[in-house]
DNA sequence: TGTTCCCGCCAGTTA
DNA sequence: TAACTGGCGGGAACA
């Protein structure tokens, strides 16, 4: 499960689990709470309600997951878990059926530079807009009007825009490709579609991020942000885990403080954090901060914060991480320190699965702590 | 100024 | 007809 893979890797910083995108956070939550060997079958309000999440948001991420075989929808607010098992065989599909409708395939396996300023460039998947070519056809045939705005709606709907996302990387062989080269390539180049699609695009890499499938970087000339492609127990640049659990991926930052899942602070509507108790510990620790400060007052100021003033998770000052030859007196002081920091600046999650992450956390770090400052 | 993506409106679909 | 579904774009936060 992803709480022991997390409980195994106590190294993880503390920001990874608390400062992140939104939605791909929310689909390794997700991904964690259904990722069990007796769950079958997933309904939508239960997802959005363990999850503290809005319905809307649920949408989004079973979409993907759908796309990529981890889940099928088996009636109305109703989805059977398949696992990521079903991930290869999806993968395989999409592939065959990327190479049916374009035989010729593409070739993205050199630099995806070379395609990016090309006005005239073809699309190499059809366009998923097929408003404009639709609509000017039988503008009188409300029957048939109707179903082309329902296969319009389809064309649009972020489940297909996923498949055709993933045979870019799967049937063209991009290794990495930007959204925007990715949004030109399925939807071609007209502005205000490839703004609009561009937007899916971040929700559909950030679901698939948390997957592992792939990984953000950025294009080897442009230096633009870029997505690269791990595929099925693919491996991050950082992680060689090999266990098929490891692929729940800790999505990567969006780097602001204060923008935590669950926890309102502008946006959201959830209050959050800290009350401004155990000031003492607290004023030892001020230069710790992790998206919130202590009292009420100072909610504000922790939404504002920026990532220059988010320094670190409790784990990284120098000033807390104990000196080599520190007795084991010591050592056992320090952990009861980082466990009494722990409860101080415990982030109050409204989503049980985030208090599990951290509590898992906590403990797997407390005894890596242990161990490590015993072998000294 | 560009990038990223949260958020929720609202139209279409389904039961 | 109510509830569900999800496309869409405004705009906030950040680089």
């Amino acid at each position: 499960m992803a709480l022991e893979v997390l409980a195994e890797t106590p190294t993880l910083k503390l920001e990874t689990l608390t400062i992140r995108m939104r939605l791909g956070l929310d689909a390794t939550c997700f991904l964690t709470l259904y990722n069990k060997q007796d769950v079958r079958l997933i309904g939508l309000d239960d997802a959005a309600s363990r999850l503290g999440v809005e319905r809307r948001r649920i949408y989004d991420i079973v979409n993907v997951l759908e796309s990529v075989g981890v889940l099928a929808r088996r009636a109305k607010n109703q989805y059977t878990w398949k696992g990521f098992s079903a991930i290869p065989a999806a993968l395989q599909e999409l592939k065959d059926e990327g190479f049916k409708e374009n035989p010729a395939s593409c070739d993205g396996s050199n630099d995806s530079s070379k395609m990016s300023d090309d006005e005239d460039e073809e699309e190499t998947f059809p366009k998923l807009d097929a408003e404009s070519q639709n609509d000017k056809e039988n503008p009188d045939s409300t029957a048939a009007a109707k179903s082309i705005k329902t296969e319009n709606r389809r064309e649009k709907s972020l489940a297909l825009l996923t498949q055709n996302f993933v045979k870019l990387f799967i049937c063209c062989n991009f290794e990495i490709i930007t959204l925007d080269e990715a949004a030109k390539l399925l939807l071609g180049n007209a502005h205000k579609i490839m703004r609009t699609k561009v937007r899916r695009l971040y929700d559909i890499a950030n679901v698939l991020s948390s997957m592992n499938l792939i990984e953000k970087t950025h294009a080897t000339n442009t230096k633009k942000p870029a997505f690269r492609w791990l595929g099925f127990g693919g491996k991050t640049s950082e992680s060689a885990d090999t266990d098929q659990n490891s692929i729940i991926k800790e999505p990567k930052k969006r780097m602001f403080g204060g923008d935590l899942t669950n926890i309102d602070l502008k946006r959201n509507k959830v209050g959050l954090f800290m009350d401004g108790q155990n000031s003492k510990v607290q004023n030892e620790q001020e230069n710790i901060s992790y998206g919130a400060q202590t009292g009420k007052n100072n909610l504000e100021k922790g939404a504002k914060q920026t990532t220059k003033s988010y320094q670190f998770g409790p784990f990284a000052p120098a000033a807390y991480v104990p000196k080599v030859g520190t007795s084991e007196n010591n050592t056992v002081k320090q952990v009861h320190n980082w466990d009494s920091l722990s409860q101080v600046h415990r982030p109050q999650y409204q989503n049980q699965v985030l208090k599990d992450l951290f509590s898992h956390y906590m403990q797997a770090w407390k005894s890596w702590y242990s161990e490590a400052a015993g072998k000294k």
